[in-house]
RNA sequence: GGCGAGGUAGCUCAGCUGGUUAGAGCGCACGACUCAUAAUCGUGAGGUCGAGAGUUCAAGUCUCUCUCUCGCCA
């Protein structure tokens, strides 16, 4: 029985440009949003799974300074880094575009100039640092000095952090800026944008009062922000930096603000429409072949946007965007469900990029290939609270379900059938009771998959894929072939062909989780298959006679040996 | 300091709106099997659910206090 085809919009939180990611940025957005992108698809429903490097702001300019590239360069070289890698564990983006390209330029520009129209953007002048030696404004806190406070020396210019008193710029004695060290610093009038997002207050709070199915982690992050203290508060939307995208409403000009561009907060939401438009583009659609995604009124009605992100993005998805979408007053679809994942923490702390600790994710394809790390990562996803990357857990955690529990029972069931039956599906025999339990059980464990998949739950998930798995080690056991085919080789024929039924089963169902494992089923028994639409059927699914070639292992064990190394190569520079 | 999230078997974690002997995986012990990548399957031993108090016929599950851990503070 298959359902009606939905229509599912899902984007990822937009990795940023300044470097490669890490596994906890792996976990906490890419895949997850690609295992449900995967499993969407499988069910048959119309996805758009969309995401893209998000590049503007002074830590792009940084990091390209600090690679001794112009920061267009820099980008230009981070995204195809980016986008191989994205490529190397196989997240199935229908596209993976760039913050920083003529379609996100365009949409951000129309929709201040939306926002304006509706009075919700208000010039504000203000005074900032401007670094002559850096030849740049410097962001709070990109300026250090003395403390007023305590007296420390290293104070940044939002915050002491020996005292955490809450600091001005102006505050500091001795500034100097972060980024250079130098002094010579001066304090300059420059007009910027404000959005006032707490015009939007009210209608904010009401529609996440709607969100009732929202994770409580979500809902209460951004009610927080709605309520604490004054409130929300209206934000700057404008920086003086060269790299970003010019100030202007549509496609006019914006007096008094030019050679200012918008805050990276402000256009990298954005870019999730400006992707799906880039998406049309790369494959020759029309706008309205992207803009039924996305636009209620020109057949987005029926679209369900799920968007996953790491809990430090909830507040820009559950405010500063849906006040740039319903500020528009212009009928852009707005989330229905948003996912937001913890923190992946490695050996007990935090990842660090400025000290090497931790996995990254171009390491992490040059140790073992990405079905490893997709299953880990997501059987270990952290959804309810941080979770914790061990090498310890992690190879126990791939030796025993990648290798004992599936490659093994692919490989056993494989070769048994090769040594007496020859590499094809055999006839004869007929199912009885042992096949009735089976079904029943796999009935129960594929529904219970399915709805943990629906209700994005990816530890559920997996361990239901996992006991799916399971369920065919103890079928063999108990239906032990080998011992039936001494006295009843039928008997052993019908229930290798149950097995390898469940190989085929298995490479359907674990595509949103292990996708390479699955194709090298599927593709040593010559089949692929949709979702079934019961057990029984599945395990009909290969016809008698069918030919297959026991494939190659599916995976490998980690050794003691190569745990030890890697846990001492990446444990970082610090001596923690 | 403020805020947030947590402290449940050796380890990593599930436990919804309070209700039979608190669950899973790994690890461990014992047993079975021998088709398979020394893989698999079964059985079992492990927890006064951070501490204390309260509400209730009934609390891991609600309230308060304390304590410890982690994170965030634009």
């Amino acid at each position: 029985m298959r359902e009606p085809m939905a229509r599912i919009l899902i984007t990822s939180a937009l990795p940023y440009i300044n470097g490669i990611k890490h596994l906890g940025n792996l976990v906490g957005s890419l895949l997850p949003s690609d295992a449900y992108a995967r499993y969407m698809r499988l069910r048959g429903h119309d996805v758009m799974h969309i995401c893209a490097t998000d590049e503007h702001g002074t830590p792009a300019e940084l990091a390209a300074a600090k690679a001794g590239k112009p920061v267009e360069q820099f980008c230009a070289d981070m995204f195809e880094t980016q986008k191989a890698l994205g490529e190397g564990f196989r997240l199935s983006f229908d596209h993976f575009g760039r913050s920083s390209g003529p379609r996100n330029h365009a949409l951000t520009q129309h929709f201040a100039g939306k926002l304006f129209e509706a009075g919700l953007i208000e010039e504000v002048m203000e005074k900032q640092v401007y670094s002559n030696t850096d030849g740049r404004y410097l962001p709070d806190r990109y300026i250090e000095g003395t403390c007023p406070n305590c007296g420390s020396e290293n104070a940044r210019g939002d915050q002491c952090e020996n005292c955490t008193k809450q600091l001005d710029p102006t505050d500091l004695i001795n500034p100097r800026s972060a980024i250079s060290g130098s002094t010579d610093l001066e304090v300059r009038e420059t007009k910027h944008l404000y959005l006032r997002q707490s015009k939007l207050r009210d209608r904010l709070r009401d529609w996440i009062n709607t969100k009732t199915d929202w994770p409580i982690l979500t809902t209460s992050i951004a009610k927080k922000w709605l309520d604490d203290g004054d409130g929300l508060q209206d934000r700057g939307i404008t920086r003086d930096l060269d790299w970003g995208i010019p100030v202007k409403k549509g496609d006019a000009d914006w007096p008094g603000m030019e050679g200012k561009v918008f805050y990276v907060w402000f256009d990298a939401p954005i870019e999730y429409i400006a992707a799906t438009a880039e998406w049309a583009d790369a494959h020759g659609k029309p706008d309205a072949d992207w803009r039924r995604w996305w636009r209620e009124d020109e057949g987005a009605d029926d679209v369900k946007y799920v968007q996953f992100m790491a809990k430090d993005n909830v507040p820009f998805h559950t405010l500063s965007f849906p006040v740039t979408i319903m500020g528009s007053g212009e009928p852009w679809k707005l989330v229905d469900h948003l996912k937001a994942f913890n923190w992946l923490t490695y050996e007990g702390g935090k990842f660090s990029t400025s000290s090497q600790r931790g996995i990254f994710m171009d390491q992490a394809l040059d140790l073992l290939p990405s079905d490893y790390w997709r299953w880990w990562l997501l059987s270990n996803a952290p959804e309810s609270s941080d979770s914790d990357f061990t090498w310890s857990a992690f190879q126990s955690g791939c030796n025993k379900d990648l290798n004992d529990v599936l490659g093994n029972f692919v490989s056993r069931v494989t070769k048994f059938c090769r040594s007496k039956f020859g590499e094809v599906v055999p006839s004869g025999g007929t199912p009885g009771e042992e096949e009735a339990a089976l079904i029943a059980e796999l009935d129960t464990r594929l529904a219970a998959y399915g709805a943990a998949m629906e209700a994005i739950e990816v530890r559920k998930a997996a361990a239901e894929l996992r006991g799916i798995w399971v369920a065919g080690n103890e079928y063999l056991q108990r239906a032990a072939p080998w011992a039936a085919f001494k006295t009843d080789p039928d008997q052993a024929a019908m229930v290798i062909r149950t097995a390898l039924n469940l190989m085929a089963l298995y490479a359907t169902v674990s595509k949103p989780f292990i996708p390479d494992a699955s194709a090298a089923i599927s593709e040593s028994l010559d089949w692929d298959g949709e979702w079934p639409a019961s057990a029984a059927e599945a395990l009909n699914a290969l016809p008698e006679g069918h030919k297959f070639t026991v494939p190659e292992n599916l995976f490998r064990k980690i050794d003691d040996n190569e745990r030890e190394a890697w846990d001492a190569k990446f444990s970082g520079t610090s001596a923690t």
